[in-house]
DNA sequence: CCGGTAACTGAAAATCAATCTCAAATGAAA
DNA sequence: TTTCATTTGAGATTGATTTTCAGTTACCGG
């Protein structure tokens, strides 16, 4: 009866399997801290500081080997934005872009058929063979605007 | 009569101090390198490797610092190819983006008014005021495809 | 043409993000 | 459980970029 085994998150170690990963503690206190959607996007030092801040206790390595893993095994997206360390972002399958204010670091996403189609067509008439493409606008925020302060980041 | 390049690049010097920089030999020598266009898109190490070759006497560090005055002063433009080192380039006025080949680095730039206007109304309708933009398409060049080998690089 | 002075430079040290190493810990399968 | 390959954490390492600082150098005034 008592086989009271650890109560623990038993929904991630599916998608971690099928991904051909082992069930650990690490990796699935990463993947839900990234699928809880309250922070959409995540450096390593981030997902690091924040698994300390709630008393769990991984290394920084671990949290940049387990990134890249699910990077690999097409869990997540990697993003390089301009001059700054890279994110993480669960891929949720719908392909977006990102907008990023430069005074507040709050991330937009949005996603444009006609721009993806146009480049396409300039790839194709470059004679390359678009493996993938990098889009991001820089600018100011509604928010910050005005009052000059923004809710996030 | 011969109007080449001038051997001893007096010229930089009128560019330089309108940018409110000393016309110093370091700073004409990397200009100079990178108006001459052979190169048009160089790391700072390659700036740096390139003027070894040359057989001048410039340290790395200042390499570095010249060509952030240069973006500082608008000069030179400064992008951050996916996960690669950042690269610097003349602004030569008219704006592109760039196209990079996965497989030999061969850098190509396009221009495309209809996706500058749709990135401007993306950017609008999310109540940004957009202040610059990264576009950076990779796949593999023409070249790759067949020969497995490119000019390039 | 000749200083004086602030700007500039090179070399070495410092930073910073990201990766690697390796002994110890852990997961999963028998 | 017992085993054994995988995974982990801490710290060392790398590689790019930045900073520090003592020694130059460019440029303005005389």
């Amino acid at each position: 009866m008592a086989t009271t085994r650890t109560p623990k998150p038993r929904e991630g170690a599916q998608e971690l399997h099928r991904a051909g990963l082992k069930a650990t503690l690490p990796r699935l206190k990463i993947l839900h801290m990234l699928e809880s959607g309250e922070h959409p996007h995540l450096s390593a030092e981030e997902v690091y500081q924040r698994l300390r801040n709630t008393g769990e206790d991984v290394g920084l390595a671990t949290v940049y080997r387990v990134l890249t893993q699910f990077v690999d095994a097409g869990l997540v997206i990697r993003h390089h934005f301009e001059g700054d360390r890279m994110v993480f972002e669960m891929d949720a399958g719908g392909h977006h872009d990102h907008m990023m204010c430069v005074k507040c670091g709050k991330v937009f996403e949005f996603h444009d058929p006609a721009i993806e189609e146009r480049q396409r067509q300039v790839a194709e008439r470059a004679g390359f063979v678009m493996e993938e493409h990098a889009l991001y606008l820089y600018g100011v925020c509604e928010g910050m605007k005005k009052s000059g302060k923004c809710s996030k980041k």
